[in-house]
DNA sequence: TTGACATATTCCTGTATAGGAATATGATTC
DNA sequence: GAATCATATTCCTATACAGGAATATGTCAA
């Protein structure tokens, strides 16, 4: 079996890095698409692909206004994934906490 | 050109379920290898596989003892995952904020 | 309606897998 | 050293996919 499909997993769809461009690029605002194809020099069939990948997922939601389509961050979208990461961090603290014990008592 | 190299990339890394499974599984505290085949049902080479992976791009880190190999998950390694999510956070908090206006306002 | 603009969707192709099977490496015990 | 346990590494195959090119869809203006 290959990898797991884009369209259907968060962790998937932002493992593309240009995906992550585009979420950075739209986190501040709400942008058309032709602005993401400017700001990151890529292609706009590769734009909209990666878009509607986004979009599969709930990254990204978009709204219409004239003959642009404006594309934004979803909050609930990126919220799982800061919740996985977030996860760990009680164990990062006890690992740290060792380290910092191991340190001490030399 | 196909996907990045699970490799070269933490966030390839992770985007296999697996993966995160056996990161979820050695968080609370090191494991080896058997323990892991067990406690996901998983093929040993499969297992062997995704550590690699996750060693690749400092997600776990090893520790030889007897005939086992001890694996434990890196700190370090998923701090950038972390701090990538946190980076949205203000934009949610604003994004939230928005929302909230709004229905104050209704 | 015709054209121009903005974005989306095929179609095609090379590539990096993930899993299974078989095998290799490494360490321990007898 | 041989047998055994624990783990890693090939080799193979089917598959999802990212980019490019071409085309389709949808919207506005004249």
């Amino acid at each position: 079996m290959p990898r797991a499909a884009t369209t259907s997993d968060t962790f998937n769809a932002i493992a593309e890095p240009r995906r992550r461009d585009i979420l950075a690029y739209l986190a501040p605002c709400e942008r058309p698409v032709g602005d993401i194809v400017l700001a990151l020099g890529l292609a706009q069939p590769s734009v909209s692909k990666h878009l509607r990948v986004l979009r599969d997922v709930g990254l990204v939601d978009l709204r219409r206004d004239g003959r642009q389509i404006l594309y934004r961050t979803n909050a609930d979208g990126i919220r799982p994934l800061h919740a996985w990461a977030s996860g760990f961090q009680r164990y990062w603290r006890r690992q740290l906490l060792r380290v910092k014990e191991r340190a001490e008592r030399n």
